[in-house]
DNA sequence: TTGTAGGCGTTATCAC
DNA sequence: GTGATAACGCCTACAA
């Protein structure tokens, strides 16, 4: 007996055939107590651990879960997962990540990959540019349940875990309105995505609740980025009726307006308040610290996991197709308070 | 045909045996050039893809690697995990992750778990409290590869992949004694830890270069939090004669420091220069920028992988114990620049 | 060059 | 209650 001890060994040990000590093992009903607990016991003392892969095999399911982010690292995603994580590991689930860098060939590379490793269901957040959608119909296909998070597609069949975009962006709205501003810009990435079109119009909502005329060149389109936010600051404050505000859908958008305003004399928040998003751990610890809507990425993960384990328990039912839509949090700090 | 195609499918289709068709797919030399391609081909049609399960059961090998960390969201870990996926993906290993919560037990439910899933390899960063070893040992016995990275402890047949805590803490010290300190402080976590040992170790070296005399209440244990670091320097400044620069082994710490310093009158580098350790992505974004030791995290996971991929290759040789030690960076910005 | 048969560790379906 | 036996999908001696 070399290897791990398997149910053979132990009903060597015991003169009984392997049939009953799986029994055993799964409290089968019709097996005497007496058995039972001695097949227990011995089980015990022989160090026995059921092999996952034979089970595996045998019932054609994994015991694993695919998480499929861009990059594990940045903060956002990062969190997502060890929502997933902290979640399903009590319930026996292991959690396999892959990156797939914004390409969406790899995109497709992976879910191939994750379904040849037969597993029982697929938690993602989409690359920047998947449009194609034929290899998640295979994992429909599979009925291996597919979550998307955060970054998603219309799909049947299909759940979902995403924040109000659309609230968080009126709620940060308002409250720089609150504070009296009354020429908001809003920064954007790309407005072809739906989370961005939602920011937009929690935003233009807001000030059509408050009566604020919308001015299409206080919508500026920039990249994530920290020297982009700098170069619209500037751009924005050279307009002739410049902003007071400055409602970024990035943080590191936020950031560098910031810091342009900082180093060209105007003051902040009280010539410019300025609010971002995604609350990225940077931005308490700045000098001024920024306000910013937080994404509760924690929650997200332990949701996507529970609408995971739904499905997967709903067994081969009818195709159930949750939309869970959480409350982002509005996080202000100093860059838009005025007091 | 309703699952998955498997091999014998695609024979009983052309009307051959599972085995050649195995044999075809495998690339077995001893086999018909013609069948080769027929069985190609005809596998391509059906959409064939070889089911892992089955094969990790035969082989006894899953494919599978393991990776525990204390919490996956902190940046150094997420980035070491990058690393890691990045260089494994591309050999066909699925990556699974799990966390300790800085927990030495739950740490030992998880490598039993790892070990139940037949993973072929397992890449941990301890938990901080880890002191038996009495789960690894299971591993080694197993002869699966088992690798620590940063933090580590000493076990015979165990490799690890860390960075030279010495040398980072040496070239962080001497960069502040070449800016003109020479009453340098040392913030310290915990110097029964390997790594916090080194890091003194380094400093203290550094001073003794420079004929610095070392002095024992510039060294100070805290925890690596902000509201301690501001404490500390605290203490410190009140001292007799206190330091012209704080070398912290923690961003949060350093972090802290500078905040106190900055809001008691004293000018951050002019007047105390500061160093922290790590590279938190806050550091470069501060108003004034921090200088910090770099962990070359994502190396680290490259490396670590490498490592993994070595022992697996080399099968059930004479256990290989690797030690890579990597180089540090430290990233000099403005917290420490006199000039 | 290809077919036959057995096995990886479990569980499920029959029987007894 | 428990024992045979087949099966999950694949691989690999051993034959032919």
């Amino acid at each position: 007996m070399k290897g791990k001890p398997t149910i053979y060994d132990i009903a060597k040990k015991l003169n009984i055939t392997a049939a009953t000590v799986s029994r055993a093992l799964n409290n089968n009903p019709r097996i005497s107590q007496a058995t039972k607990e001695l097949v227990l016991k011995t089980a015990k003392d022989m160090n026995y651990e059921p092999n996952k892969l034979a089970l595996a095999l045998k019932k054609g399911k994994s015991n694993n879960i695919g998480v499929v982010v861009p990059y594990i690292n940045r903060n956002f995603f990062s969190s997502v997962i060890r929502g997933i994580e902290e979640e399903l590991f009590p319930k026996g689930y292991n959690v396999i990540i892959s990156q797939t860098h914004e390409s969406a060939e790899r995109e497709v590379d992976i879910i191939n990959n994750l379904l040849n490793a037969q597993v029982e269901g697929i938690i993602i957040s989409l690359a920047k540019f998947t449009k194609n959608t034929k290899h998640f119909e295979q994992v429909l296909k599979k009925n291996i349940p597919l979550i998307f998070f955060d970054r998603y597609q219309e799909m049947g069949g299909v759940s979902s875990v995403t924040i109000d975009d659309y609230q968080g962006s009126y709620d940060a709205t308002i409250h720089l309105i609150e504070q009296g501003c009354d020429r908001i810009a809003h920064l954007t990435v790309d407005p072809t995505l739906s989370i961005y079109k939602h920011r937009l119009e929690g935003y233009q909502q807001a000030l059509i609740d408050h009566s604020i005329p919308f001015r299409e060149e206080l919508v500026v389109k920039l990249k994530s980025d920290m020297e982009e936010g700098k170069r619209v600051a500037e751009n924005l404050m050279a307009l002739e009726n410049p902003p007071n505000a400055i409602f970024s859908t990035s943080d590191y958008g936020a950031l560098g307006a910031i810091k342009w305003l900082q180093t060209n004399g105007y003051k902040v928040p009280e010539d410019v308040c300025v609010v971002g998003f995604s609350n990225e751990p940077f931005t308490q610890f700045l000098d001024l610290s920024m306000s910013s809507v937080d994404q509760v990425p924690l929650e997200m993960g332990k949701m996507a996991a529970q609408v995971f384990l739904e499905q997967v328990n709903d067994g081969n039912n009818v195709k159930i197709e949750k939309k869970v839509v959480l409350s982002p949090s509005l996080i202000i700090r100093q860059s838009s308070t005025k007091k």
